[in-house]
DNA sequence: CAAACATATGAACATATTTTCATATATACA
DNA sequence: TGTATATATGAAAATATGTTCATATGTTTG
């Protein structure tokens, strides 16, 4: 399913959008747009939550970098997370960027 | 019209993107995501194509900056530019962008 | 309560990005 | 051809970001 496409040709009314609009939009832009972090939304768009263990097996990198990862999304609203035990379990929390991802995952570049 | 709501739900298949890929789309986002060049885009998203010194003034900003942003989303295959005489015109190449921009500044953050 | 496990945190370092300034290049036109 | 105009470019400085390492915190269980 393709959607880009039609809905491209719409108009960003800048004008309706404040600048601090605007610099949250860039900033939950930029953080989206790192490797490690494209990858972590990407597992959490196939399972709902994930504790930082699986995150980190899955992606093979180290408990500390994808710790800093986490929080760095959870701060910027991206991610939400929930402690059960000794785990705690991240999940998306902003959906949309799901979109973005696959918008822009699909496009060729 | 929104349409990030039951777009989100979709998958993102990672393991059908190669590394390559995925860098490509984190590199295309980390770009997008910085206000002025975000301006940028909201600017080419209301006129097709505008010379270097239109955005220059629109956005109120340096020749040299907005040159310098414009080199790179250009450098990225976001942005395409043709000379007419002795201004520069840049319009969008990547329409992606704006459903990208359409759906982060619509939802709330 | 001590040990083990899961996660977070802070500092230090390396690297990348953003902005500015000065200057170069390209085009038009008198 | 020289001058004005439009844009690009490169280097430097300021700032931000990413990663690693060591260690702290919180939770469970023996």
């Amino acid at each position: 399913m393709k959607i880009c496409s039609y809905v491209c040709v719409m108009k960003i009314d800048l004008e309706n959008i404040d600048v601090e609009k605007l610099e949250k939009v860039a900033l939950i832009l930029k953080t989206i747009g790192h490797p490690v972090r494209l990858g972590i939304i990407g597992l959490l768009t196939q399972d709902e939550e994930l504790s930082v263990n699986e995150i980190c097996e899955r992606l093979d990198l180290t408990q500390s970098l994808i710790s800093h990862h986490l929080s760095n999304m959870k701060l910027k609203g991206i991610l939400q997370s929930r402690r059960d035990g000794k785990q705690i379990y991240y999940g998306l929390k902003l959906q949309e960027v799901v979109t973005v991802v696959k918008c822009m995952a699909e496009c060729e570049i």
